[in-house]
DNA sequence: CGCCGATGTCAAGCATCCTTGTCATGTCAA
DNA sequence: TTGACATGACAAGGATGCTTGACATCGGCG
């Protein structure tokens, strides 16, 4: 599962610990999510196209 | 978070069943999903988005 | 140099998702 | 009535998401 959250994420001018705070969730989160650690949860992942005002189906590309 | 899968599912006569099979998951993660015990994980609920050729936060709503 | 903000990563623990297996109920057709 | 199918729900266990806390590295700036 790629994603492009350091691409929104950096075109904000955000840090990872500002995004996270915004979203409510911890930096290594984040981070976890962006290095492709692990796939947001559902909740997580809307909240984060809300946040950047585009799609899940934008951010998140299945393999 | 409130769904529309089981009316996507019965519009496309679908058992349950059937539509995990076509998902690749059981039965009782379908049921789980459509009476709200827990929402899918990102993954999941971008191939139901999929199915139903529609996008996640048509199906998905955040309460 | 010393400091700080930003990032990457690990560990341990808890919460959530998903599994198989099982049981109960309701409905419909033979 | 009997049987097959569809649904709802529970338990136990494995897999994944998220937490706090910690430590390391890097770059820029005083």
């Amino acid at each position: 599962m790629r994603n492009s959250v350091r691409e929104l994420r950096e075109t904000a001018g955000l840090s990872q610990a500002g995004l996270a705070a915004e979203l409510g969730v911890s930096r290594q989160t984040v981070n976890s999510i962006e290095t492709g650690r692990y796939d947001p949860s559902l909740p997580l992942a809307i909240a984060i196209a809300r946040r950047f005002t585009t799609t899940v189906e934008e951010i998140f590309h299945v393999d």
